[in-house]
RNA sequence: GCCGGGGUAGCUCAGUUGGUAGAGCAGUGGACUGAAAAUCCACGUGUGGGCAGUUCAAUCCUGUCCCCCGGCA
């Protein structure tokens, strides 16, 4: 009995100790780029410029949003500030016509990730899209792109017979995939349903046969804020922002790009502020639906982050020990 | 003061030939594999303005009082 007992303990032994080692060696030490994310307002920006000056890094772009150039207000880009500290990658480099997707981004993004490293410098993943950063760090599925025609017939058909009807199509061509979405996901229903004509196999077997994974040594940091601490901030920097000129932005876009439908358009604040211009809101109107808007974000984007195994949460007052931790894990010889 | 409309969930409102009520939005939690600042899911006890009356039973009918909106004075 004691013999057995002495053989579990050792197992047990064996097992926390492997279970460090690996960490140590995987994640830990010899880790390369910083991740760096949190809800919108939480104060990544500013941190991630600080940063970088710090420690001879470069920003990368991690937030849809932020791709666009003409929403450089609202979308809360880098400003002067920030860029002045240390280089910007990925900022508003996308017209507001053209769509971003998580695949490209973890492509573009890779590419950078590589350019910095080539330079002895720290990249420094920065933003709030959860799914891209899961791209970049884990990797995605290799689908390759979807013609135009085939997407809108599957939106089309989904307007016209209803999400219902495609989720039955979809059972019999993909009953796993089915069996993880609800019947009224016309995203997620069109998309499987695109995927699967255009590449002849279904999203099941291309999420199995997932490629793109690169072995990144990352340390991934979520700056923690509650929803009650970030309510004032968000009302707040709608103001600044309008301050700062945020309907003239909107203006200015409208110039470039006047369908509201267009991606660069969906952004909250730019969807407000486009239904504002149009005479379909006051600007009272809009900041109310504005503010409401970007809080229930936040507090998705809590819910994603939240559910990030390897994720770290660290205080934005507690500066010097989030530089001290990345000093002590980070190899800087690239 | 008179006439009319109304007072129902945090907000906007629906409904019940009288059998104690439900939508949207908001809120909370959650999901998330190429639109992700997107898309979607789950969660609904509220002195039905107060009081009194009719009734087996009132949020609904009657009376009365209070409050809001519009019109007339």
């Amino acid at each position: 009995m004691d013999f057995l007992i002495q053989l579990f303990d050792k197992t047990i032994i064996g097992m926390i100790y492997s279970y460090f080692y690996h960490n140590m060696h995987n994640n830990m030490s010899e880790i390369k780029i910083i991740c760096l994310a949190g809800a919108t307002g939480s104060g990544k920006s500013a941190l991630a410029a600080k940063l970088g000056h710090e420690l001879d890094g470069v920003v990368i772009n991690a937030d849809s949003r932020q791709f666009y150039a003409d929403f450089p207000i609202i979308t809360a880009q880098p400003g002067p500030d920030e860029t002045a500290l240390c280089p910007h990658l990925l900022y508003g480099c996308l017209p507001a016509t053209q769509k971003m997707s998580a695949g490209q981004y973890a492509q573009k993004a890779s590419a950078c990730i590589d350019e910095v490293l080539r330079q002895g410098k720290i990249p420094i993943v920065t933003g709030g899209t959860g799914l891209y950063f899961r791209a970049l760090m884990h990797g995605i599925a290799d689908i390759p792109p979807v013609p135009r025609e085939v997407r809108q017939k599957w939106q089309e058909q989904c307007r016209e017979l209803g999400s219902h009807a495609l989720y039955d199509s979809l059972r019999n061509l993909d009953p796993d995939y089915a069996a993880k979405i609800h019947p009224n996901d016309r995203q997620r229903i069109t998309r499987a349903m695109e995927v699967a004509e255009a590449t002849g196999k279904n999203l099941t077997w291309w999420h199995q046969s997932q490629s793109g994974k690169r072995d990144l040594r990352y340390l991934y940091l979520g700056l923690g804020a509650t929803l009650k601490e970030l309510e004032p901030v968000l009302r707040r920097r709608i103001d600044v922002m309008l301050d700062n000129g945020a309907l003239e932005e909107a203006k200015a876009a409208l110039r470039h790009c006047a369908d509201p439908k267009a991606p660069g358009w969906s952004g909250i604040g730019c969807a407000e502020l486009f239904r504002a211009l149009a005479g379909e809101l006051t600007i009272g109107e809009a900041k109310d639906l504005w503010y409401k808007n970007t809080r229930a974000y936040a507090k998705r984007q809590l819910t994603w982050f939240r559910g990030e195994p390897d994720l770290r949460w660290i205080e934005k007052d507690n500066y010097n020990g989030i530089l001290r931790m990345i000093k002590n894990l980070t190899i800087t010889q690239g």
